[in-house]
DNA sequence: TATTGTTATACTCTATAACTATA
DNA sequence: TATAGTTATAGAGTATAACAATA
């Protein structure tokens, strides 16, 4: 049945509302929300989104090309390049080159970008969980699961 | 317990990995990997994420105030000035001064533009419930209960 | 005084594409 | 030829802050 409403949005089919649509549309004013929020308390160490998700990245993984960051990050390479100028300025990550493809850079973390990023981190986690805390942990688990499950069929990109 | 096999990252809290923090890691990917596809349809039009979703906004609720609609996208109202302007430049948006508030503007689709976001809706809405289509009706129902009560949780910002 | 909208500034991110040096 | 990284270009989005007109 059309709703009578607006009868020329629903015939349309621009008004439907089903439950995938209202899922990502809430999906991506979470995501919003709590990036806004991230973005406001990295601020204070001068660290935007991107540049967090580098040096977390690169706690977990040191020794990551360019290329493979980009892989990982979803953008590419010549982003990368200009993410990775940004904090060597700044003194947080070093570019080591590849004894073994004298093309490739390894990237690491100086001493003051793993102090920073293990200083900022469990904050950051903290805030996480704490905005998350809507949902019981049965209820994160469920998120998670399904999260899990559409992320890995979303593939690569 | 510690886990073993990287006690100083453990022990420091920065490997820690709950369903909390999972599920946020995922939330964001999952994003991110949607957004990058839809912006890739959206270019054939000449539209950006953010433009697709002021259309989108107007079609349901027209005569909004560029105020008011800062506070549905949840940025300043300087960047919606300049979001409208470019909007208004491809002849999609309408500013009309409010009669009863001669500070206010209320923002209208132009004909183009309401055809050009009837156009392209249907278009986006496929391709989500396509992309959604990893988890079935009913796991979309339960993501869609437990994003929406966080999404309300989370407040205005 | 407070609010709506505009303007100016500055920065980051992003894509595209041409270039280099290696492999 | 293909790949890793760099550089150049261009555009959009974002925040901040100062300003004008109106409430």
């Amino acid at each position: 049945m059309l709703n009578k409403e607006a009868p020329i949005l629903e015939a349309s089919g621009v008004g439907l509302r089903d439950a995938a649509m209202l899922a990502w549309l809430h999906m991506m004013r979470c995501v919003l929300k709590i990036q806004r929020r991230e973005a406001n308390t990295l601020a204070r160490y001068n660290l935007t989104l991107p540049q967090f998700e580098v040096l977390s990245h690169l706690l977990v993984t040191e020794g990551t090309t360019q290329q493979m960051l980009a892989d990982h990050l979803l953008v590419t390479k010549g982003n990368v390049c200009g993410l990775i100028d940004r904090l060597a300025e700044q003194g947080l990550v070093e570019r080591q080159a590849d004894p073994d493809d004298r093309r490739a850079n390894r990237l690491y973390l100086t001493p003051a970008g793993r102090d920073l990023i293990i200083q900022v981190l469990p904050t950051q986690r903290a805030m996480i969980r704490d905005l998350l805390g809507a949902l019981n942990v049965e209820e994160q688990r469920t998120l998670l699961t399904l999260l899990g499950r559409l992320d890995r069929g979303l593939g690569p990109l």
